[in-house]
RNA sequence: GGUGGGGUACUCAAGUGGCCAACGAGGGCAGACUGUAAAUCUGCUGGCAAUGCCUACCAAGGUUCGAAUCCUUGCCCCACCA
């Protein structure tokens, strides 16, 4: 059996562990183990894909792995990790979040592995059959204010002025009735969660150990930040997330592609299966030739071939090859069509589009969100149709800008690139 | 229920009758430099038929030539007390 942990340590996966003896337990025989996803939006984050990450290593090392999915504790809301109240998802909402993340979470965990599939469980299964005055008999009575006052994810909201609701109060009872019916039902023995979820996994031990006296485990990973400290993969609410619908694979690839080197390096251990001797190459390069990028190509190439696919990889590198290669001139519109197949776009009639205004049809296409931010746009410089500067905001779109009279290339900044399809 | 403090743009936060589409900071977007990096510097950051107009400072009314600012009512949040 392979050493999980020490794996995982390696990797810098590891945060904490509420009892050392877990190393030995899973190295010498299969544990069960949970880790949990919130049903907050309907596609799972890069966040999230070190969760993910964990529990394929997990798996890997002949683990048996479940990943739950908070129908019920997502109507609620986990107070942990944040300093105010989150504003309450509808039932419809979970629901439909429910359908994507399961998606998701479907194409990394091996479902049909011969000794230990993977399963995924739905906690509304088990928490929406309780009336609260059941909740309150079976699992508060095993609650000791003391402690549950003295969770930090508590004891940072009261001592701050957002407060705590009582419903937010009540989330770690929820999660910790998780544990014990998993504990239950699949003798799960491990949760793991990030870092900010040692509170609701202690609450979990806590209850197995009061109700079962069994002993339960936990342990936790660092919560992913960049070199500044922001949380990784959310740049103030461009989260970047694993369904393709979402964020597309071009600009998935160039998420991993764009890493500084300060991160690279850390990055490769946890969103690779890379080698040790692998990574340590590529440590190398960055360290004697930081301008080839080799280590965030790789990065780029190895997370987008999990996550999308051998031909999504394809797709994004064919892409990222034209955009930032030589200019466009002399492709033809299907070539164009092919590689940023991708890309974002829209479709628009031909009269909008021909001997239109570059800014106004900018806003039609979903470019810029209004005109006045069009206009800024041009006026910084910013904004690109065929990858030629557009001078003025007067500037109408002339015929030649039309590829093959059918297809209009917009591209703000650096890098962002958005097509317009004619149509008719 | 009582007392006190609050609700301003994406966030924090100034402004307490006209000079306010609203200081400042962060974030975001864009430009220069560069290696599709970092750091740094610069511009922008409510909408529009744009030297003007419209909509906006919790909501609804009111006072005033004029309100984010004053008054009334309501809603919401926080703290302490009961």
């Amino acid at each position: 059996m392979q050493k999980v942990m020490e794996i995982l340590k390696m990797r810098g996966l590891v945060d904490a562990v509420t009892d050392p003896v877990i190393e030995t337990m899973l190295n010498d025989r299969t544990v069960t183990l949970y880790a949990g996803f919130d049903p907050t939006s309907d596609s799972l984050q890069v966040g999230n894909l070190v969760t993910i990450m964990v529990l394929s290593h997990f798996q890997r090392c002949g683990h048996r792995v479940l990943a739950l999915v908070g129908g019920a504790t997502g109507m609620i809301g986990d107070p942990s990790g944040r300093s105010t109240e989150r504003n309450l998802l509808t039932a419809e909402q979970v629901d439909a979040n429910l359908v994507g993340i399961r998606e998701n979470l479907s194409r990394f965990l091996d479902f049909a592995h011969p000794t230990v599939p993977a399963g995924i469980v739905n906690n509304h299964d088990w928490l929406g059959r309780f009336t609260f005055i059941e909740f309150l008999r079976d699992v508060g009575k095993h609650f000791r204010m003391g402690s549950m006052l003295g969770k930090e994810s508590v004891k940072t909201r009261l001592a701050g002025d957002a407060g705590m609701s009582y419903a937010e109060f009540s989330y770690q009872l929820l999660q910790a009735y998780d544990f014990l019916h998993l504990y239950d039902t699949h003798g799960c023995t491990l949760q793991i969660g990030g870092s900010d979820q040692w509170g609701n996994i202690t609450a979990g031990i806590d209850l197995i150990r009061k109700l079962r006296n069994a002993d339960g485990y936990g342990v936790t990973m660092p919560l992913i930040c960049d070199r500044s400290g922001r949380k990784f993969g959310k740049s103030a609410g461009n989260a970047i997330y694993l369904d393709a619908r979402k964020t597309s694979v071009y600009q998935f690839y160039q998420f991993f592609f764009r890493q500084e080197d300060a991160d690279v390096v850390r990055l490769l251990w946890i969103y690779t299966f890379l080698s040790p001797e692998t990574i340590a190459e590529l440590e190398r390069q960055v360290h004697e030739a930081p301008e080839t990028r080799a280590a965030q190509r790789r990065l780029a190439d190895e997370v987008t071939r999990l996550v999308h696919g051998e031909s999504g990889l394809a797709l994004a590198r064919q892409a990222s090859q034209v955009l930032f290669g030589e200019s466009m001139d002399g492709l033809k519109a299907e070539d164009l069509l092919g590689i940023f197949a991708d890309v974002a776009s829209t479709e628009l009639p031909g009269e909008t589009v021909r001997q239109s205004r570059v800014t106004d049809l900018a806003v039609a296409a979903g470019v810029c969100s209004s005109k006045g931010e069009a206009r800024r746009l041009v006026l910084n410089g910013g904004l690109y149709v065929s990858n030629r500067r557009v001078d003025t905001p007067e500037r109408i779109l002339a015929d030649a800008d039309i590829v093959d009279g059918q297809l209009v290339v917009f591209r703000t900044g650096k890098r962002n690139f958005h097509l317009v399809k004619v149509a008719g």
